[in-house]
DNA sequence: TTGTGTTTTATTGCCTCC
DNA sequence: GGAGGCAATAAAACACAA
């Protein structure tokens, strides 16, 4: 490791100098290489008043460290981290082992995971004080243990992430489903808007007729006042910057508002423009001046007496957008 | 039994804090 | 400058299907 990290000194364990896990491995299994605070601290562990009773290896003697007591029913996999010598049997095989093979690893038993699990609910940073005194009390190094309470927050912090991302893909989802409920409203009140065109346009023409007719009392000229009404009207409806901003987005289901499913002004009660934005129309200016002059005659329009201006629309059948800053309302 | 994927234990290097 | 945390990673242990 480069001598970059000393493992044992501050953590209560001592390898003299030697800093690859191979060392500590030797120094945990083979207490003889144990420096003598090491030595004074695990064979002191079993005086813990919180911990389980901590046995000490038969049999082993000096080398041998503690265990839980139900650790050892275990099989051999489960022998305590500090007494992989206990079965009486092969012992003398299992330390060969350990001495041919130092650098196996040791899984936690239960019990001593249990332990540090309930240590770890309780509080997932470890105090220099605590760590000490969970090693002490499940016979294992500091170092160990700090490192057990390290890929535990690792593995905390990895749920975590999972967790945040199931939530945010759900509320992804909700989101979604109101937009597409909100592009539905908006198709069927732009066929709405269509409808109501139609009628008028009909409207107008069967008025156009009667004015004809009218004139037809009168000889070929109109009178004066009904072209200068006529001009009004046609002015007041048909500006054709109003025009563009009135027509743009509601002829415009693939406005780039909505290029990528869920767009912020849509989503944005505060953006009031969102919808009659001329900027955005991708209509040519063929269709645009189509919609200018043809789809939308200035008779479209109601006449400014025909309509209660008293309060604001709130709906989109009133011709009248509810738009700020909407030129329509501008006309008085 | 063996190959393979997953989990656990441990190391390394970098970073921050005191 | 040392201690400790974290991310990335290695490697052993384990689980499990074929």
């Amino acid at each position: 490791m480069a001598g970059r990290r000393v493992y044992g000194g501050g953590d209560g364990g001592s390898i003299s100098g030697v800093s690859s896990n191979h060392s500590v491995l030797l120094h945990n299994r083979g207490g003889s290489f144990a420096s003598e605070p090491l030595s004074a601290l695990f064979l002191s562990g079993s005086s813990s008043s919180t911990s389980p009773s901590l046995l000490d290896c038969s049999g082993i003697g000096s080398r041998s460290m503690m265990s839980f007591e139900d650790i050892r029913g275990g099989n051999g996999s489960n022998r305590s981290f500090f007494c992989p010598f206990d079965n009486e049997d092969n012992g003398d095989e299992d330390l060969d082992d350990y001495f041919h093979h130092p650098e196996k690893k040791r899984r936690l038993s239960a019990d001593q995971v249990r332990f540090l699990e309930k240590s770890f609910e309780t509080e997932n940073k470890l105090e220099p004080e605590r760590k000490v005194q969970l090693a002490k009390d499940l016979g294992l190094q500091p170092r160990q243990v700090a490192i057990w309470f390290q890929n535990r927050r690792a593995r905390w912090k990895t749920k975590q992430l999972e967790k945040d991302y199931e939530a945010l893909q759900s509320s992804y989802g909700n989101l979604k489903a109101d937009y597409e409920n909100l592009l539905k409203e908006k198709d069927s009140l732009k066929a709405e808007i269509v409808v109501l065109t139609d009628k008028l346009i009909l409207k107008d023409k069967e008025r156009s007729n009667s004015v004809v007719s009218e004139d037809d009392k009168f000889g070929e000229e109109p009178p004066q006042n009904l072209v200068d009404e006529a001009s009004k009207s046609s002015k007041l409806g048909c500006k054709q910057e109003d025009m563009s901003s009135v027509k743009s987005d509601i002829f415009d289901s693939d406005s780039p508002h909505y290029t990528d499913g869920v767009h912020s002004s849509l989503l944005d009660p505060g953006d009031s423009s969102y919808i009659f934005d001329p900027d955005q129309s991708d209509l040519s200016q063929d269709e645009e001046d189509n919609l200018g002059k043809n789809l939308l005659p200035p008779c479209i329009f109601p006449k400014l007496e025909d309509v209660d201006y008293s309060d604001p629309p709130t709906s989109s059948c009133n011709f009248v957008f509810p738009i700020e800053d909407n030129a329509l309302w501008s006309w008085s």
